[in-house]
DNA sequence: AATCAGTCTACTATATCGGTATAGTAGATG
DNA sequence: CATCTACTATACCGATATAGTAGACTGATT
C-alpha cells in the first residue's frame, strides 16, 4: 500500500506541474491548496529537493519549483523516494537489493522467482509513467500503460 | 513489501504441498523444518484454516493438511490472507474497496488511474500463480508468468 | 536590519510487525 | 471416561514505521 507521504508528494508535484513555470510556490500555499498538513509537507518537499526532483528558493518571492520538466520525473522515482523500493521482496530489488533473513537459498527460492515477475511488472509501469502522465490522467480520469 | 507472515505462510504451505497426501503435519514439525517460530506459525496456520486453505485434525496423528490441491491454491489468496489487499491504494482494490480519506474526487484522481494499472498487473500475476507453481519454482529457480 | 521563506532537530501519538505467554477446547485412544 | 495430544483463542510485549507538531536556525531579499 502507498503511504500518505507518497500520495501527498504526487499531489504536491502535480500542483507544481500545473503551475506556470512550474513554480515557485510557497509550502503554505501548496499545503492549503492540496489539503496537506504544512509541517508534514515540508519534510516531503525537503526529501524531493535532496533527490533533485525539486529546487527551492529562499526569501521573498521564493518557494518550491520543479527541477525538471514533468515528463522527466517518473512516478517510480517519487514512490521510491517516499516509500522505498517497489519490489515486494528485497532480493529482487534493483535499487535496494538485500537478502531475506529467513531465506536459506536464494537460487532455489520460489517466492523470489514469482516476486521477480511482480517487481518487473510494477517497475515496468511506474518507470514509464511520468508526472506529465499523472496530470493528464487527472484531466481524463484514465491512464493506459503501453508496453 | 511482503511481511514475514506472508513468506512463512508460503513456506509452510509449500512444505505441505511436498508432503505425501499433503499432510497431516504437526505445527511443531513444520516450524522446525521451515525454521519458523512455532507460536507465530500457529497464528498463521489458524488464519489459513479459517480461509479454507488448510484443514486440521486434532488428537494423535493429527496436524495440518492442505484442504485443496496445490494447483487450486493461488499465491494471491495466500498474500491477501496474510498481508491484505494487493492493490497499492484501497480505491482500486477488488477484494477490499475503500475510499482514500485525502481524495477529493475519485473520478479525477490521477493516482488512482495509474495505480489501477499496477493493481491489475500484480493481480494478473498472483491470481494465476499457484502453490504448485511455487513448488516447481523452488526446484528450477525460475517462474515465468504467462498472460 | 527586518522580513520572508526554506532547513533542521527533536518530539509525540498511534498503528503495525514479529514474537511470546497463558489458558482453554476438541478429538483420539486405551 | 480419563487423559494425552494437538489445535484454538486471548492478551501481552518491544521494536519499528507512520503521521503529524513545535521551535529554533539559516539564507536571501529589500
Amino acid at each position: 500500500m502507498l503511504t500518505r507521504r507518497a500520495k501527498y508528494a504526487m499531489r504536491a508535484l502535480s500542483h507544481l506541474a500545473r503551475t506556470p513555470n512550474y513554480g515557485p510556490v510557497l509550502i503554505a500555499d501548496l499545503a492549503t491548496a492540496e489539503r496537506i498538513p504544512k509541517k508534514f509537507l515540508e519534510r516531503i518537499l525537503l526529501e524531493l529537493n535532496r533527490r533533485g526532483v525539486l529546487q527551492s528558493r529562499k526569501g521573498r518571492g521564493g518557494g518550491y519549483l520543479l527541477n525538471r520538466a514533468p515528463d522527466q520525473i517518473t512516478i517510480a522515482e517519487i514512490v521510491r523516494a517516499m516509500d522505498g523500493p517497489l519490489a515486494p521482496v528485497p532480493c529482487v530489488s534493483q535499487t535496494a537489493y538485500g537478502h531475506c533473513v529467513e531465506c536459506p537459498d536464494e537460487r532455489h527460492c520460489g517466492i523470489r522467482a514469482i516476486m521477480q515477475e511482480v517487481r518487473d511488472a510494477i517497475a515496468g509501469i511506474l518507470d514509464k509513467a511520468t508526472l506529465a502522465d499523472l496530470v493528464q490522467a487527472e484531466r481524463t480520469g484514465r491512464y493506459r500503460h503501453r508496453a
